[in-house]
This record gives structure tokens, C-alpha cells and sequence, in this order.
DNA sequence: TTGCTCAGTGTAACATTATACCAATACAAA
DNA sequence: TTTGTATTGGTATAATGTTACACTGAGCAA
């Protein structure tokens, strides 16, 4: 822990609104957003797409040379469970969500193949129609996982 | 490669018919169903629910002692392409496929966090939804994961 | 302030899941 | 038979994820 906070944020700041509502969220529900947490928060905010746990820690290393895998997982982990950060199961993958408030929002993700871009998209519809297909087997869902593979509009 | 297939049957028969179904299957589209790959098809179409990779690697081995993590992990991919198998990414286990024939229908699983249960689903408005909500982002699936998470109805 | 408590962290070791690589073999088509 | 391809054997290693335990440091009550 040597490096100072600032070092992380860039030209870009859409990231830095993103980490001012994070930082809210967590305030209201009594969670303490650490100084840890808020690097990893910020890389994943600055990326683009989807990283690895593995990634990640490298890019944590160059602010915390002292970072560990356990590093990164307590840190996604507490992500996740404020709903900030989403886990793609099928590529073993993170990515920031940008809409988040919601903390336990149901997600689904188009995942291109080819480029790699994913795309979180909404549907309470979806939600439901899953929801009731449950129900119709007298089960209760906690948690959806779905993921689309494919090619993106790009990568027709 | 010692022990003969017939060692892997027993008193039910239920599963003997599934490999029937699987070895139609496999001639009709030229795939070649290797005793190593019946060994492992047989082994999940008797287990009741999803097993991981290395557990059923412990169990080919009584079978197979020279049996590695890639000998598992190739009979599951080639089960997996024929959609015998279906991969359950969430829980990185896999289990056997009982509508198949259909080699690439769209799977929704409700996997009960108690009880281990995997209970999969059939539903094309499912499908359908989820593709034309693709559709709507220029996004084209070839391959769909849906896991829901939560209580069975045993399980309540 | 002092001491208590507990979430959070540092650190190392460990566990699990999956693949790369190359040589050997079986199979099918020519 | 020859030739090309799919499959397998065998070793090692990559990639991903978890546990255990001691310690720190912030928050809080006395
Ligand atoms: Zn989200
Ligand atoms: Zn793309
Ligand atoms: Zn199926
Ligand atoms: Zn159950």
C-alpha cells in the first residue's frame, strides 16, 4: 500500500462517478468500502470489458505489490455482494456493472466470442418468464445465470 | 483399459437404454462412441445428479487405472458436442442430458443450493425470448447458459 | 484514554479445475 | 498398403479459487 489512491484515476472520469455512487450505496448500507476495494472498484471500472480474477491482480500488484490471489477474491467478492461487480460463470470472469443501486438485480449478459465485448442487458420479462417457469416446478430461484454466447453486432 | 464394459451394468437397466439412444446417435452423424467415452456416458447416465469432473475421473478409474484429467475432460468435451452431457458452469460440474437426440436444444437449468438437485428444463418461449432480446442488440447466440439458483421443491 | 471486539488484511500454503504438448496408436479413405 | 486424420497416452503445468491463522486497526463502551 504505497501508492496513493489518486495514481489510479486517469483523464477519463466516468469511472470516478461511477466509484461517487458506489461509495454512497455502501455508506447507506453500513459497508465499508476500503481502500483496497475502491482499487480493484476503479480497475474494474476503468476496463472496458471482462477481466480475470488473475488480471486483475496483476494490475492490483502495481499499486500494492504485496496483493495475493486472496487479495482479489475478498475484494470481488465484497463487489459482488453490493451488486457492483458481476461474475461471468462461463469464462471465469468480472465485470463492473453500470447499474447498479439495485444491489441484487437479476443480470444477463450477451458475450461475444469473438471480441470479447459483453453486454449487460435488462429485461424484467426475461426475469419473470424464468421466474414463473420455476415457480411451475415448485422452485424457489435465489440467484439467475444467464449468459448468451455469440457474435456481437460488430462481429457479424 | 482392463475391466470389460460389461463390469459398468447393473440391475438397472434404464441407463442401458440412454447408450442405445447415444450409439444411434453417434452412427447416424459418423461420431465414434470409443470405449472411453461409453465408460464415461455410462458412468453419468447412472448417477442421478451433476458430477464434477475429478470425481468422475476417480470413478473411471476403477475402470481404467491409467485414466487422466484429460482423458475425463476429452470424453466430456466429445459427450458435450454431441449433447449427451450437458456442462453446468456455475458449479463446474456436468450432467447427463435426457432429451437428447436434439444435439444443440437450448438449456435452462434449477440447480437447488440444499440438496445438489439439477432439474433441467425445457421451454423454447425461454429461448425465443432470449434471442429476440439478442436480436434487439444486433447480437447473435450460438450457445446460451441459464442457471437458476435456489430452493427445490423438496427443499423448501 | 484504555481496553474490547470484530471486520478486514497479510501471508503462505493448499485445493480444484483445465489445458498444452508431443509421441504413439487406431481408424478410415484412397 | 499407404496416407491422412482422429483419438489416446503420458507428463507436466497453467489457470482458477480456497483455507488457515495470526495480526492490525477502526469503532465503541466503560
Ligand atoms: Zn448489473
Ligand atoms: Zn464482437
Ligand atoms: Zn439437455
Ligand atoms: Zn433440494
Amino acid at each position: 500500500m504505497t501508492t496513493p489512491l489518486s495514481a489510479t484515476s486517469s483523464h477519463d472520469s466516468s469511472h470516478v462517478k461511477l466509484l461517487a455512487q458506489a461509495q454512497q450505496a455502501c455508506q447507506k448500507k453500513g459497508a465499508r468500502l476500503t481502500k483496497t476495494r475502491e482499487q480493484v472498484f476503479l480497475l474494474l471500472a476503468k476496463r472496458k470489458g471482462a477481466v480475470g480474477a488473475y488480471d486483475l491482480l496483476a494490475e492490483l500488484k502495481e499499486l500494492d505489490a504485496a496483493a495475493k490471489p486472496a487479495t482479489i477474491y475478498r475484494a470481488l467478492d465484497f463487489l459482488s455482494k453490493q451488486g457492483f461487480v458481476h461474475k461471468i460463470e462461463s469464462i471465469n470472469a468480472f465485470i463492473m456493472c453500470h447499474h447498479f443501486g439495485d444491489c441484487n438485480h437479476p443480470v444477463q449478459l450477451l458475450i461475444c466470442d469473438e471480441c470479447g465485448h459483453v453486454e449487460e442487458i435488462q429485461s424484467n420479462n426475461f426475469d419473470l418468464a424464468l421466474r414463473s417457469m420455476a415457480d411451475a416446478n415448485g422452485f424457489t430461484i435465489s440467484h439467475q445465470i444467464v449468459e448468451a454466447h455469440g457474435h456481437c453486432k460488430a462481429c457479424q
